[in-house]
Parts: structure tokens; sequence; C-alpha cells
DNA sequence: GAAAGCCTGTCAAATGTTTGACAATAATTT
DNA sequence: AAATTATTGTCAAACATTTGACAGGCTTTC
């Protein structure tokens, strides 16, 4: 019935929504209002409700919003619903350290099977998956039902990865490679620049120091 | 001379331009256009002219903008000129995972020491690194003019390790624990939340497979 | 069960970001 | 050396996001 797209910018606050509606919810938290929650997570109510109402209303006039049912409300919205199956793609330490998270496994998000270039891996077991050869991946994704694949390769390879991966119908790349990946329409690319932010961070710490020198009074502060 | 604030829209934007025109200096490329690099970029031309107007001109009319120069720039701005010294906080997988990432090493971000709470680790060293007892970092803070803690620890225990690293003058945290911390003003907090990140695809994955049942003749797409 | 208080959903204003347009000027050509 | 072309820096318009305001309706109190 509703048609309308949805932001990013809502999109990318939902998850925050998410975590502090949980931790309230394992606290015996009941129900809050917008204005109980905007205190708590130091964004305006106006907006909470704003968001909220992007996928219609999750809440009751002069009760406010119920935190079991809006929780999962949100996980739905997120496809926490549903489970996912994914191959890790580079089983280097990076991609070692993400099979062991296993705060991902708790929101049904699974590990299938990991690949690798390095005949030293083949057969090692990580956390319970085994490392494959990189060329059996295409038959593993078509007889393991994988909704997502996570990159974790050094950059020069992972552009011919990426095709290869999009022939085998993956639509959805979680990608820890430095680079931009040059995927069609209806394969979603969600970019994990860990450089990036590390940039963004050197940027913030050193512009106070700038500021420090320059202008006095600048008491504003960042996001 | 400048005081205008920056918008942090323009500064996440900043590494993305630092790491293509590093590809295009490597290649050889002496000079480039506003309107050569958005075709290479993918996003407006306008929008590069605009960026960078933001810290002054830095092209010339005719010409374009010379590519080293550029570079530089921008990785000044950046902070990239200054070394930085790092601590790890937490040697779990995802921690030693981080130390043996070579590229931060490259852009002049150095882990000095790691600190965990698992008497195994203590005096292990991770790719050169020594982990030591946490009740040793704020000591070896003081000693080592660290800039950055890098928080790879269990979120129930980050805010108190948070609360320490403020006490011993860091002003910069890299965050890795899937919460928000809180701290005093002009310390600089950068969130790598990775289950956000994989919710966001989990989303844009949804949305695709929803879109197609519902609507049809919708072939917008995201950001 | 009526009255008072609370809180959402929504509208419009305010603010922030991106885009298109163009004058000014440097580089290149003739 | 003048004319032509290329390209920036900047302005204003278009677009997007966030915020404040409030009518309407549910909950709670009395």
């Amino acid at each position: 019935m509703e048609d309308k797209e949805i932001s990013q910018a809502v999109i990318s606050r939902l998850p925050r929504y998410y975590r502090f509606l949980g931790e309230l919810r394992s606290k015996g938290v009941e129900r809050i209002s917008s204005r109980e929650l905007s205190r708590l997570m130091q964004v305006t109510a106006s907006q909470i409700r704003q968001d909220f109402n992007n996928f219609g209303g999750f809440g009751q006039q002069g009760y406010g919003y119920n935190v079991g049912y809006l929780y999962d409300e949100i996980g739905r919205i997120l496809g926490l619903d549903h489970t996912h199956n994914m191959i890790l793609i580079g089983a280097g330490h990076l991609g070692q350290a993400l099979i062991n998270y296993m705060n991902f496994r708790n929101r049904g998000f699974f590990f299938k099977g990991a690949f690798d270039v390095n005949p030293d891996l083949f057969g090692k077991k990580v956390a319970g998956i085994t490392v494959y050869s990189l060329e059996a991946m295409p038959q593993f994704i078509r007889s393991n039902e994988i909704d997502i694949a996570v990159l974790c390769i050094p950059k020069g390879e992972a552009e011919n990865v990426a095709k290869t991966l999009v022939e085998c119908g993956i639509r959805g790349i979680w990608n820890f490679a430095h680079i931009d990946l040059p995927v069609p329409r209806g394969v979603q690319v969600e970019n994990v620049h860990l450089s990036d932010s590390l940039m963004k961070l050197s940027y913030n710490l050193h512009r106070e120091e700038q500021n420090e020198g320059a202008a006095h009074g600048t008491d504003s502060d960042s996001e």
C-alpha cells in the first residue's frame, strides 16, 4: 500500500533505536514516551516520532510506545525476523575475527562457509566454520542459499571477486575492502571502510587542536 | 583566519577523495579537473568544488587541480601529516586483527601497546606489540604520548574503561564496543558499530524484496 | 462516566546539504 | 599577442532533513 522511499538517514538510526529498546526491554520497561526516549538517546522527541512514523504509527496517544512491540517492529523492518546465511571471503585476521564475533549469530546472521586463496587454510576450521578454496565458492553459494558475502580481502582482488559473486546471484555484499565495488543495480553493498573512519577521527582530533590556537570562545561541538 | 565550522558531511567524504587521488597519483596522473574526477567518483563536479572550497581554493581556473598537491593538502587536513600513537584495549580477535592491519601504519597510525583483562595474554606479542594488564594502562598512556585509544572490549566494560581513558587525558577514542560512550566535550569518539552496519545491509536487502512484491516500476536506487 | 492530563501523528517552519548556473580568469591555440 | 577554450570559485535555487507547534484522541484520575 505504502510506496514512498525511506531515506537512508532514517535507516541509519534504526539500529540505534533497536539497541536502546532492547536494553529497556531487558530491564523490564514496558512503555516509553518519545520524550523519555529522547532524553535517554540524546535526540529530539520530534525526530523519534517522525522516524517511527515513516513506517506507520507504532504508538498510542496518551500512552506512548510499547517497548516490546516497538522493538519487534523495528527488528522486522530491519529484516531481523529472517535468518541470513553468510559466507566469508578472505579468512585472514579480520575475517576470522568476524566469524568469532557471536553478536551476529544472535541476530540471525550465520556464517556457513569461508573461502581463501591460501592453501594452508583449506580444511581448517574457524569457530566451527570450514575454510575452502576460493574456487569452490560459486558452487557453495548455489547449494547453500547464501544471502550475504562478507568481503575481507585486499582491494586488488576485491573487484574480481565481487564480479563473480554477482554472477552467482549474491544480492548483498558487506565490504571491508578499501575500494568502491562496481556492482549492478539490485545488488546492495554496505561498506565498512576502517581507514576512512580512523581518518575522520584524526580530523576531529586535529580540528580541536587547531581551534585552540586560532579562535577562542569556540564551545560548539561535533555531531 | 577562517573560523566557520565544516560539516561532518564534508569531512566524511574527504577520505574517499584522498583514496582516489592517491590512486591517480600512483598512476602518474598529474592534473585532474572536477569534471573528470566527478565521472571517476560518481559524484557531481559541483560537490567536489564545493567540498574543496571549504578549505580554500586548491585549484586553478582553466587547469584544474594538481593531483599531488591536492592529495597532500587533503592528507594535511585529515591530520595525516602527524603520526598518531595508539593503544589497543581488548586484545581479542578483533583487536588482534586491527593490530595486524598494516594500512593504519602506512598512514602514520602506530599501535604502541595493547591491554587486556585476560592474564593468559600478558606478555604475549601480537604483530610485535606487547599485551599488558589493563592496570598498567594509565601509566603507559602518560609515558608514551598516546593520542588514540582503540576500544575492542565487551560493552559492559566499555563505559568504565572510557572513563579511565578520559581521566588519563586521552582525547580520541575509536570505539568498536556496541554502546554510546558518555564522554565530556573535547573528547572525540568515532564509532564503528559493525552490527549496525550489518543491519543496514539487511534492511536494504529486504526492502528490495518487499518492493518486488508490492510496487512495480520502482527503479530508483539507494544513496 | 466526565474531566484533566498526556502523548502521538502531522503540519509547517527552520535549518542544512546538494545541485545547477555563470562570471572571472588561467591555459592553450592560432 | 589576441582569441578561444577550459575550468574554478561562488551564488542562488532546489532539495532534504530536522525541529517546533498543536489538534486530536487515548489514558488516567476523580
